[in-house]
RNA sequence: CGGGGCGUAGCGCAGCCUGGUAGCGCGCCUGUUUUGGGUACAGGAGGUCGUGAGUUCGAAUCUCGCCGCCCCGACCA
């Protein structure tokens, strides 16, 4: 993308109405535009990330047997009068009224449509397991949105549902959603961890939240130190092996970790020697849920076992907020110059700064590096705007492009351009071929595929 | 929802107390200049002062209503 026919309108002042960085790059980046409290319009470069985040998800769920599809964000109420959680949602629902007085809400999840499409659908054990997802705009009408995509009102959100004949078939769908969701978190350059966390109003027995540490986390959290060295790395996973995953899981929920929620610290201290004990703020970026038949008996959402008999489905539900991550993954990755983007997530894979923009050598040096990025699969931002070097590279660190390559006379003079790490700040000269070929090998890890 | 604050040019703000129909910085446009970390100079465009009513000869400024936004708290993916 060339940047002169681009939209990104970045501010160089901060904007008044934001609090936290994650909030303030985001605008001066020109991501996102507020709309109202607690929602934003998603600006082409903001909208890249959010694409790139829900990738990742999609590949995730592949990855582990679940099935994607798509559910509407209005719902007609009566469904909700089945669960009795029209009444008991309370303000956060967003409630409408369509031409004809039905009553209708904008969804701020998806319990009640999944068990009424399964129950429309499936009656037999034989159709099970079966784990359906899918990533959709949800509303809560929060009383006091803020911190940007962080709490906003509308937002974009993975949730997914399984069905299972037993308590231990859906536990092992638990436990493949937590070692899918650590995967997920990885490939965007966090570190979430899994706390065992209160179930809140979806309701249930068994649920962890997913915390990324920030100082601005909305959370207070107590854990191992040691939970902060465990890696999946590139693990090769049998998503059906029951104990394989179940192990996975262990590993993960052995050391303590637990948010204010669920803190005791007379375990804590019992567990945990005190050298490796911390706390820490977190932002939640995901939780699952085991609650059995909380929704499929009074729904009626029933299958009949091999022996004949008609038992309510167990059931469990999986949320990822992919509109919050992109605030997350700021909150975890930045300085003061702005965002810092980790691999698997960047926008654009590098930027290309043009130092003398117009003149003859320079310009050809840069197009044919742009276009050579490209031929490799890499998509680069060229900043050929009629700019100072100064505001080029302004603009470059805010918007937080993980390589950065710079063209000018002085380097092509010697036959090299400088390869720029955003986050080390460390830079490198090279041949324009080497840096092409350098990044190549930087993004072979990153590379997404489409999975559906 | 309780408490606090704000709404003046695209963004950040001053002006309001002590009424006389707007100003600064950044950004934008033009020209010159500069050219490896937001260059300098000159010229220029751009504002229903959130909105409605009231007071007044006259309201951005005073009064009341409404709308919107932000912060703290309770709440929350």
């Amino acid at each position: 993308m060339r940047l002169s026919r681009y939209f990104l309108p970045v501010l160089k002042e901060n904007p008044a109405d934001a609090q936290i960085a994650s909030h303030r790059f985001m605008l001066r980046a020109g991501m996102i535009k507020q709309q109202q409290a607690g929602i934003y319009s998603w600006l082409p470069l903001g909208f890249r990330v959010l694409r790139k985040l829900e990738n990742i998800v999609h590949e995730e769920q592949v990855r582990a047997g679940h099935i994607p599809m798509l559910m509407p964000t209005l719902q007609p109420a009566d469904l909700w009068r089945e669960s009795g959680r029209y009444d008991d949602y309370g303000e956060e629902m967003l409630r409408i009224k369509d031409r004809h007085g039905r009553e209708m809400l904008y969804g701020p999840t998806n319990e009640e449509m999944i068990t009424d499409i399964f129950r429309a659908h499936v009656n037999s054990y034989k159709d099970l397991p079966l784990t359906l997802y899918h990533i959709q705009w949800k509303f809560r009408d929060e009383i006091r949105p803020r911190f940007g995509v962080m709490r906003g009102r509308e937002f974009f959100m993975k949730d997914g549902y399984n069905f299972d004949i037993d308590y231990e078939h859906a536990i092992h769908a638990y436990n493949r959603h937590m070692v899918s969701y650590l995967r997920t978190y990885e490939r965007m350059g966090l570190q979430a961890i899994p706390m065992r966390a209160d179930s809140g109003p979806i309701g249930g027995d068994d649920t962890h939240e997913f915390l990324v540490l920030a100082e601005t986390g909305e959370s207070e959290v107590f854990y191992d130190s040691a939970i902060t060295d465990l890696k999946l790395g590139d693990r090769v996973i049998d998503y059906d092996d029951w104990d394989e995953v179940a192990g996975i899981c262990r590993e993960w929920t052995t050391p303590y970790a637990r948010t204010d929620e669920t803190h005791d610290e007379a375990v804590f201290a019992a567990e945990v020697p005190e050298e490796r004990r911390r706390s820490a703020r977190g932002i939640e970026v995901g939780q699952i849920f085991y609650f059995g038949t909380k929704y499929s008996e009074p729904m009626g959402a029933m299958v009949t076992t091999e022996s004949g008999e008609r038992v309510p489905v167990h059931m469990g539900s999986h949320g990822i907020g992919v509109s919050r991550l992109v605030g997350a993954i700021i909150e975890a990755n930045h300085d003061e110059n702005g965002i810092i983007w980790p691999e698997g997530v960047t926008p654009f894979h590098a930027g290309i700064v043009n130092l003398r923009q117009g003149d003859a050598a320079t310009d050809a040096a840069c197009e044919a590096l742009y276009a050579g990025l490209k031929a490799r699969g890499l998509e680069a931002l060229y900043d050929d705007r009629e700019e100072r070097a100064g505001a080029k590279f302004a603009t470059m660190d805010l918007i937080g492009l993980p390589w950065r390559i710079t063209v000018g006379p002085r380097g092509l003079a010697k036959g090299v351009v400088e390869l720029t790490s955003r986050r080390s700040g460390e830079s490198e000269e090279m041949s324009a071929e080497a840096a092409i070929e350098r990044l190549a090998e930087i993004y072979a890890p990153h590379r997404g595929t489409p999975v559906f």
